[in-house]
RNA sequence: GGCCCCUUGGUCAAGCGGUUAAGACAUCGCCCUUUCACGGCGGAAACACGAGUUCGAUUCUCGUAGGGGUCACCA
């Protein structure tokens, strides 16, 4: 049974790297069928912020991902928040003491920041020189009755090496005598980051551990750990990092990195999910568009790549235009709508504006500034009637305008089509192409170059009166000019 | 600096000793068209470098360069 865990630090938001290693796990948990864990690793007080296992929550369920035991959600393995379990890495750290696998350690910050400056004035690798690991039984029993402070350090292996395979990077190997003796449980008594996770790991079955490749060179401790208490090593998947550039990592002061800001920018769950699933890994055909459950059945831990992905939001941008192209009209209109309203208080049909705005529409929060000239037509300068295309200026446009006018007082019912129709054999009747009389009315009922939809279909939203008035002001003036 | 890892177009990437070196985004051109989009068609654009191994290297090995990670009582 595959068992797999996404283990944050609440130390924040949910950005967009640990949105995708959650991911990964439980994609590669439901294929397997396996159980998908959270578990919150909050050993760090000093970093922990307020509010930030919430985000965690938040963010894993907006996404569609479930975990099936978890702080809020129960299990057999609980606690499920490693500072509830701080007597647990006690015992074990004690256990591994009798198994000869660490050592108490009473060498004081003064200490180790002297001999670090030590080592570093003299170009050495910073490490403990481990002066503790000599001392005798009843040295250790001394200082422990006189209440010294201690910390508990790992005994790592002086010689040999040591190997393991990751799914990912293949074999890594570490000479043991690069090792650091580690703190495995702090003079607070709480554990680590090295030893917690390794503890809960096998406490709670963990059979596959995907997290990023920064850990990768401290995986040997991890094993030399596990090794030493004879538990079962885990199968382990490292991914690289998701970049902003290709030397910085994603961080949210370069931009709006976390998952939720994509999500208040107008970006689609689905999108964003499909994305972040590609940015790393390549499926084994030629589609790119997945959902979630599409993403269980394709994805593949061989497809995972090595080297970091740079974060592409104008890639991310087409998939989210894609998902919208992709929804139904009654879908598109219920999610656009209060984008629609922000840019649109006036009577006019929101139903229809959606339908201009679906095709040409990546990111919902441009909407309000494609349909700004609803409500009040824009100042504009009438340089926009001339057009090279469409072969209008100011001068072509003045009679063309007067003529619309005269045929849309008239015209009933007033209709899309019906507008469309009139204008159409008008063009006719003068024998001028379509956009010689079609651009005109645009840039007169919206002030605007470019708009979602044409002319025709903006005086039909605007209703006679106020395409009528709109001519007026634009038929002024162009007299004027 | 020591150790570990990475390196195919601007970006994501396929490739797994012999290919015209895929595909997608972006970009450029054309078509469609009442603008802009959408859609369709097409173009430009890459194996970091140097040695090996081999009949043959993008692919294997070793260097070099560039980049990333790690060396905490942070995770």
């Amino acid at each position: 049974m595959v068992r797999t865990r996404f283990a944050p630090s609440p130390t924040g938001y949910m950005h967009i790297g640990n949105l995708r290693t959650a991911l990964y796990t439980y994609l590669i948990t439901r294929k397997a069928g396996g159980k998908f864990i959270l578990r919150i690793e909050d050993t760090d007080q000093e970093r922990y912020v307020d509010g930030a296992v919430d985000i965690i929550y938040n963010s894993l369920r907006q996404a569609g991902m479930y975990w099936d035991e978890g702080p809020d959600v129960g299990g057999d393995c609980g606690p499920y928040i490693q500072s509830q379990r701080r007597d647990i890495y006690k015992k074990y750290a004690l256990d591994l003491i009798e198994k000869g696998g660490a050592y108490y350690c009473f060498c004081d910050k003064e200490r180790l920041d002297k001999i670090r400056t030590v080592q570093e004035a003299s170009k050495i690798v910073p490490m403990y020189d481990r002066h503790c690991r000599a001392l005798s039984a009843s040295e250790i029993q001394e200082k422990l009755d006189s209440g010294v402070p201690y910390v508990i350090r790992q005994k790592m292996p002086l010689t040999g090496t040591t190997s393991f395979d990751d799914k990912v990077f293949g074999k890594i190997v570490v000479e043991n005598s690069t090792l650091d003796d580690n703190i495995l449980l702090k003079s607070d008594g709480l554990p680590t980051y090295n030893f917690a996770n390794v503890v809960d790991d096998h406490l709670m079955g963990i059979t596959h551990i995907v997290r990023g490749n920064e850990y990768l060179s401290s995986t040997p401790k991890y094993n030399l750990l596990y090794n030493a208490f004879g538990w079962e090593i885990p199968t382990y998947i490292h991914v690289s990092p998701v970049m902003r550039t290709s030397t910085k990592k994603l961080s949210k002061r370069d931009g709006d990195a976390s998952y939720q800001d994509f999500i208040d920018k107008g970006y689609l769950n689905d999108a964003i999910i499909n994305y972040v699933a590609l940015l790393g890994w390549s499926p084994a055909g030629e589609n790119e568009k997945f959902t979630l459950d599409e993403l269980i059945k394709a994805f593949d831990i061989k497809g995972i790549s090595k080297s970091p992905a740079i974060f592409d939001e104008t890639k991310l941008t087409w998939l989210n235009g894609e998902y919208i192209r992709d929804m139904s009209v009654e879908e598109f209109y219920a999610n656009a709508k209060e984008y629609i309203e922000e840019a649109v208080k006036g009577d006019f049909d929101k139903k229809a504006i959606a339908t201009l705005l679906q095709p040409r529409c990546d990111r919902f929060i441009d909407i309000p500034e494609q349909i700004d000239f609803f409500d009040a037509l824009p100042n504009y300068d009438l340089s926009l009637y001339t057009h090279k295309k469409m072969k209008t200026t100011p001068e072509s446009s003045l009679p063309m305008l007067q003529q619309i006018k005269e045929q849309l007082t008239t015209l009933k019912p007033w209709t899309q089509q019906g507008i469309h129709d009139l204008l159409v054999t008008m063009a006719q009747n003068l024998d001028v192409k379509n956009g010689k009389i079609m651009y005109p009315l645009r840039v007169a009922v919206s002030g605007k170059q470019f708009t979602p939809g044409g002319g025709v279909e903006i005086a039909a939203i605007l209703g006679r009166d106020e395409t009528l008035k709109r001519l007026d002001i634009a038929i002024d003036r162009l007299e004027a000019n």
